[in-house]
RNA sequence: GGCUCAGUAGCUCAGCGGUAGAGCAGGGGACUCAUAAGCCCUUGGUCGUGUGUUCGAAUCACACCUGAGCCA
C-alpha cells in the first residue's frame, strides 16, 4: 500500500510503444495512467521522471516501410512523432521521450550486451522453428492455425527459420527470478498477472534467443557484426538509456545514477512475461538490481467486442480527444475501468458517467456555490477559516480524512477508487446545499450561517479538484482559478511552491476573503452525438 | 488437453454462510442557488445451470454452460 511513500524521486516508464502502426487506444491508456501516477507523485512534492517513447528496430518495422516505400527511419520518424502528438493531446506531461534509434541508446546496449557476455550468459546455438515476423517470436508448430498461420496475427504466415543465434541463459536465473517474486509480493500486479508469472517461471525457464540474422534494421551484436541483437532485448534497456540527462556520456553507470531502479513499469498484460521474467534476469546478468514493480493492466473493449482493424470496430484516441477533451477522456478511462481489469468503453455511457461526476456533479456545484457566494459573500471566499467550522459539519468530517483514503489508492494504482472517493465528497455537498438551503437562510438575514455553508462547501470543491487534478488537471486548474488562486496543474512549479501536498491535501485551508471568479460552467455538459457515434 | 479468473438489477460493479446492495440509466415528486442541473422517493434481480453439504447458500463442494486469459 505504501510502497511509493517515503521516497523524494519516483521514477516510471509506460512501454515503448512499437511503431509499426499509428498510436491506438491501448497504448493511450497505459500511457494517461501513468501520466496519472506521475502527477500524483509531483503533486506530493516528489521528483518525477516519466518515461514514455518508442521502440523502432526488427524486421516488422523494415518491412512495414518497405510497403511504404518509406526508409524504416523515416518510418520510425513518422510514428514517433504521431505518439508525441497524441500525448500532446491527451496532456500528457512526460519528462523523457525513448527512441531505441537513438544514437546513445546503441551505446548502452552495447554496453549491457558486452557485461552480459562477460558474465558469461550469452551462446551460441542453431535456432530452428516457425517465426512470427508480427510477433517477432518464434512458436510452437502446435500453436499454429490454419496450416501454419500465426494465431495472433491471422493473416500472416509464420517463416521458416533455421539460424544461428545466440541465446541469453534465462535458465540460468530460475531461482534468482522465484526469489525476487517470493521477498517482493508486488512486483507483479494485480495478483491474477502474478499467479500467471509463477506458474509460467515455476514450469522451468529455457534461454532465449537474443539475436537474429539476416536483419538490418536494429543494433548489431558487438561480439558479432552478423547477427543484430533481438528487439526486446534492444527495446528493454530503452528504459535505462531514457534515464540518462541530455548532457550525459551514454553509459551504463551515467544512466543508473539517479532514477534507477524504476519505481514501476506500467505496461498492459500482453507483454508481461518480457517485464517480469526476461527483464530482471537480463538485469541480474549485467549485475543491475530490478525494478521495484510491473504492473500490468487489462484490454480495452469496444461496445463489449474485441477491438481489430479486421472487425474495424477500432476506437481511434485523437477522434475520441477531438470529441471530448483531455480531461474527459483521462476521466472516463480512469475512473470507469478497474485498473487491472479489462473495460470496456461505450460512447452511451462514456457521456453519462462524464456528465453524471464532473458536469452536473462537480461543475455544477462549482458553478451553483459561486453564483451564491458572489451576491451573498460580495465576490469573496467568506471571512472563515476551517477551524471556524464546527466539527459536525458534515463536508468537513469527510474532507478531513479524504486525502488519507485517495493517496492510498493512487498510491495503489487504484484510480476509480481515487475518484470515487473524491465524487463522493461532491455529492454530499449537493446534498448539503439542499438541506441548508442558503438562498433561505441568506432572505431570513443568517449571513453567518450562510457564510458557513458557502465556506463549507467552496472548500470541499477546492479539496476535490486538487485531489483530482492528476486525473483532471486542466479543469483542477480551472477550478482553482475560480476560486482565486492563481494555479496552474499542468505547471509543477505552480503548485509546488503555492499549493504543497502538506497544505493543500487537508480540507480547511480556502483562505477567507479570497476574490473568486466569475461563475460559468467549467465542464459543460456532453451531448451523445445524434450521428457519428465513435 | 492442463490451469487461472469471471458470470449478481438495462449498464459498471460491491457483497463471499444468516432470507439481495451501490453508482449510472429509467419513472414520480417537492424546491429554485445552479449546466432542463441538484435534492427526495421509486420501478427493476428465481445472484450462469444443475446436484449436493448445511437448520440456513449469491456466499462452501462437485459437475456442466458461457466468456476472458496463461501454458515461451
Amino acid at each position: 500500500m505504501n510502497d511509493y511513500q517515503g521516497s523524494h524521486q519516483f521514477s516510471l516508464t509506460t512501454p515503448l510503444y512499437y511503431v509499426n502502426d499509428l498510436p491506438h487506444i491501448g497504448s493511450a491508456y497505459t500511457t494517461m495512467a501513468a501520466d496519472a501516477i506521475a502527477r500524483f507523485k509531483r503533486l506530493e512534492g516528489n521528483s518525477v521522471l516519466l518515461v514514455t517513447g518508442t521502440d523502432e528496430h526488427g524486421q516488422k518495422i523494415q518491412r512495414t516501410a518497405e510497403e511504404k516505400g518509406l526508409s524504416p527511419q523515416a518510418q520510425c520518424d513518422k510514428i514517433a512523432a504521431s505518439f508525441d502528438q497524441l500525448w500532446q493531446k491527451l496532456n500528457i506531461q512526460y519528462d523523457r521521450f525513448s527512441r531505441t534509434t537513438a544514437q546513445r541508446h546503441e551505446a548502452i546496449v552495447k554496453e549491457f550486451f558486452q557485461r552480459v557476455w562477460d558474465n558469461g550468459d550469452i551462446y551460441l546455438a542453431q535456432k530452428q522453428g516457425w517465426y512470427c515476423v508480427s510477433c517477432e517470436e518464434f512458436k510452437e508448430q502446435r500453436e499454429l492455425i490454419n496450416g501454419g498461420y500465426c494465431p495472433i496475427h491471422i493473416n500472416k504466415k509464420a517463416e521458416w527459420r533455421d539460424e544461428e543465434n545466440y541465446f541469453f541463459r534465462l535458465s540460468k536465473y530460475q531461482t534468482q527470478l522465484e526469489t525476487l517474486y517470493q521477498e517482493n509480493p508486488d512486483f507483479i500486479q494485480p495478483t491474477t498477472r502474478r499467479n500467471e508469472v509463477l506458474n509460467f517461471v515455476k514450469q522451468g525457464l529455457q534461454d532465449f534467443s537474443i539475436s537474429r540474422i539476416n536483419l538490418d534494421w536494429g543494433i548489431e551484436v558487438p561480439t558479432d557484426a552478423k547477427h543484430t541483437i533481438y528487439v526486446w532485448f534492444d527495446a528493454l534497456l530503452g528504459y535505462v538509456t531514457a534515464l540518462l540527462d541530455p548532457e550525459d556520456e551514454p553509459t551504463l553507470e551515467n544512466a543508473l545514477a539517479r532514477w534507477w531502479p524504476i519505481d514501476v513499469h506500467f505496461i498492459g498484460k500482453d507483454i508481461l512475461r518480457f517485464h517480469a521474467v526476461y527483464w530482471p534476469a537480463m538485469l541480474f546478468s549485467a549485475g543491475i538490481s530490478p525494478p521495484k514493480k510491473v504492473f500490468g493492466h487489462g484490454f480495452l473493449t469496444k461496445d463489449g467486442q474485441k477491438m481489430g482493424k479486421s472487425l474495424g470496430n477500432t476506437l481511434d484516441p485523437i477522434a475520441l480527444v477531438d470529441r471530448y477533451g483531455a480531461d474527459a477522456v483521462r476521466y472516463y478511462f480512469l475512473r470507469e475501468i478497474e485498473f487491472g481489469e479489462d473495460g470496456d468503453f461505450n460512447e452511451d455511457r462514456f457521456v453519462n458517467v462524464l456528465n453524471a461526476d464532473l458536469a452536473h456533479g462537480l461543475g455544477n456545484l462549482l458553478n451553483r456555490t459561486l453564483k451564491m457566494a458572489n451576491k451573498y459573500c460580495d465576490h469573496q471566499t467568506p471571512n472563515l477559516e476551517g477551524k471556524d467550522i464546527p466539527n459536525d459539519n458534515p463536508l468537513k468530517q469527510i474532507g478531513e480524512s479524504l486525502s488519507k483514503r485517495v493517496t492510498a489508492a493512487y498510491n495503489d494504482s487504484n484510480f476509480s477508487q481515487a475518484c470515487s472517493e473524491i465524487i463522493n465528497l461532491v455529492s454530499r455537498s449537493n446534498k448539503y446545499i439542499d438541506e441548508q438551503a442558503p438562498w433561505h437562510l441568506y432572505k431570513q438575514g443568517e449571513q453567518n450561517q450562510v457564510e458557513i455553508v458557502i465556506y463549507s462547501i467552496l472548500e470541499s470543491i477546492r479539496l476535490s479538484s486538487y485531489l483530482l487534478s492528476p486525473i483532471t488537471p486542466s479543469l483542477s486548474s480551472n477550478i482553482y482559478q475560480k476560486l482565486g488562486f492563481t494555479i496552474d496543474f499542468n505547471q509543477p512549479s505552480s503548485f509546488n511552491q503555492k499549493a504543497t501536498f502538506k497544505m493543500h491535501q487537508y480540507w480547511g485551508i480556502l483562505p477567507p476573503q479570497q476574490s473568486l471568479g466569475e461563475a460559468k460552467p467549467v465542464f459543460l455538459r456532453l451531448e451523445f452525438p445524434k450521428e457519428n457515434a465513435l
